[in-house]
DNA sequence: CTGAAAGCGCTTACAG
DNA sequence: CTGAAAGCGCTTACAG
């Protein structure tokens, strides 16, 4: 049997398709029987409506999501945050990993505009050029908003942590907890966390009359062998720090898995994840919240696509500062 | 300025719409000449295609996937793979997280099927119905894969790693290890790789004349906590395995720090992610290839896109045993 | 409160 | 190799 139209419905119920389609927006104009009758209609012939076919709506009701991976906790609570509040505003998602590939990012943004998203939320790729992700996004007008990363140059909404101030806590704190060499395995050289944070950090340790060594900061990769073979280097180079600044609590794990025959040497980090609170001494680290980022930047979108002409937005979350064992003095710990 | 339409491409270059469409289409009935005009006024005017527009064509190359979650670094895997097997394949995809709420999956494939998705990747939440599932499935007749669990009685398309084999090779392994009483902390009670796993642990310890003792087989949530809060129940209960068999490695992370205090427990799951080996003990695991069994699902989904009247197949990857310290005895550990 | 008509931006036979 | 025409399944003014 053929697929049920919206013009079969109409047929059955005696009506015109204009007010099926009303029917199908629930609009005001029609009566409630007529809409009773309708419904009643679709149920029984078991219509589906055809979306794609709305042609003159303005709307698709769709938001495209183009992020790294989500191998990584962050990108993980991120992501699905992101999710979560688009449905709850009506909208279906449409998702795809540039695997931090600018090249790929951008074959994923124009099919995305092909398919006519009403908007795009973008975590750029490291290395995303301005220039490039202006001609991506110019030709359609897409309402967009970038999330948890920067783009150098590029104006428009933004949602997420404040890093400079992350690493100012970071910064600050172990400072007062007394180290005196701090080494800063930051993250991915291209990425503008990595550099936010690196800036903060100087900034805290400066202020309390430290500095934060060239050859102690040291670009790793975002995962757990980043941390790792970051400390390796440090180690063999005889280069070695009082306390280590990762980039995440992944990073960080593996820091500490490498340092365990080093002595003792504190560790802090960003993200503070369930695991961070449960690891074996319990890490120091920031929390950074992708859940609120997640939250915020659908909301954000949602304003853009209502009102185009807004002018551009920045929200920074503050960050949360959450001191364990990893960095605590022996007289300052818990005795838990 | 308005945006481009195709009629201003056929315009620009003196052809007809049809032959604008065939260019798009890259359709071996225009002339190379013409393409090269068309393409160059398509550049040159900023033309962006509108997919949705083309109500007459059979296809939308959209595909829905609808999953739990990521937080499970086994379903980020798996979602990252598919997304990489459908957009090598030409689909963009529409992704929604059920987070095991089976009314939450019905209703992200309702949206999915009303946006005319091609076909649809299916992680089935826990309690997934049978007949909720077909009737949603049904009135579209949308092609469809279950990727990773099963659900009991519903004949589709299915992907996933042979959950019986993972547990046998996991039981076999500890009973010559010399293991007595084996304890299964095996995930959530709705679970199909609960039940499954279940049971071929059960076969393999009968085979090594054991028993899987009813009140040591407790179910877990899947996540560090969850292995955590089973391992202290077992404890309280005083009843206290000499051998542990985790839902994943999360859960046996959680498990592990657990036992701590209660002294040397063997520890076994599946999954062998990355950080299984680095762990402190390093974790014996069964590897579940997550990245495969996207790759397959996608696969499997096409075949059955270009002829949905093919019998149903099932693909079951076979699992690996990865055995490491956490269940070796001392005299059997590598000495690295 | 409802309908007839035009339209959304493409694609698909069909004809030449 | 190309075009004129009809069509995909909806929505939107407009008119009453």
């Amino acid at each position: 049997m053929a697929r049920v139209r919206l013009k079969d419905i109409a047929a059955a119920c005696g009506v015109s398709r204009a007010t099926v389609s009303l029917v199908l927006q629930d609009s005001g104009r029609v009566s409630h029987g007529t809409k009773e009758r309708v419904r009643e209609a679709m149920h029984r012939m078991g219509y589906v409506y055809d979306r794609r076919a709305a042609l003159r709506a303005s709307r698709t009701m769709i938001v495209g999501l183009v992020t790294t991976h989500v191998r990584n906790p962050y990108f993980a609570e991120l992501s699905m945050a992101i999710e979560g509040a688009l449905y709850d505003q009506g909208y279906t998602l449409l998702l795809g990993y540039s695997r931090d590939d600018a090249a790929q990012q951008a074959r994923l943004l124009e099919g995305m505009i092909e398919h006519r998203v009403d908007g795009l939320l973008i975590v750029p790729a490291y290395q995303t050029d301005r220039a490039a992700l202006e001609r991506t996004l110019a030709a359609s007008a897409t309402p967009h908003v970038l999330v948890a990363r920067h783009v150098e140059g590029f104006d428009a909404d933004y949602v997420g942590v404040d890093n400079v101030r992350a690493a100012e806590l970071v910064g600050a704190h172990l400072a007062e907890q007394g180290y005196q060499r701090v080494a800063f395995l930051g993250g991915p050289a291209g990425s503008t966390a990595r550099a936010e944070r690196e800036y903060g950090l100087r900034k805290a340790l400066e202020a309390h009359g430290r500095e934060l060594d060239p050859a102690l900061s040291i670009a790793t990769s975002a995962d757990r062998d980043g941390g790792a073979a970051a400390v390796q280097h440090l180690l063999a180079a005889g280069q070695v720090p009082d306390a280590v600044v990762c980039y995440s609590d992944v990073t960080a794990f593996g820091a500490m898995a490498a340092l365990r025959s080093a002595g003792t040497i504190a560790v802090a980090s960003f993200d503070d994840l369930p695991a961070a609170a449960q690891h074996q001494p319990p890490l120091t680290s920031v929390a950074t919240f992708p859940a609120q980022t997640g939250l915020d930047a659908a909301l954000l979108l949602q304003a853009r696509i209502d009102d185009p002409a807004l002018p551009s937005r920045s929200v920074l979350l503050t960050p949360r500062l959450h001191a364990r064992e990893s960095t605590l003095g022996p007289n300052e710990r818990s005795t838990t």
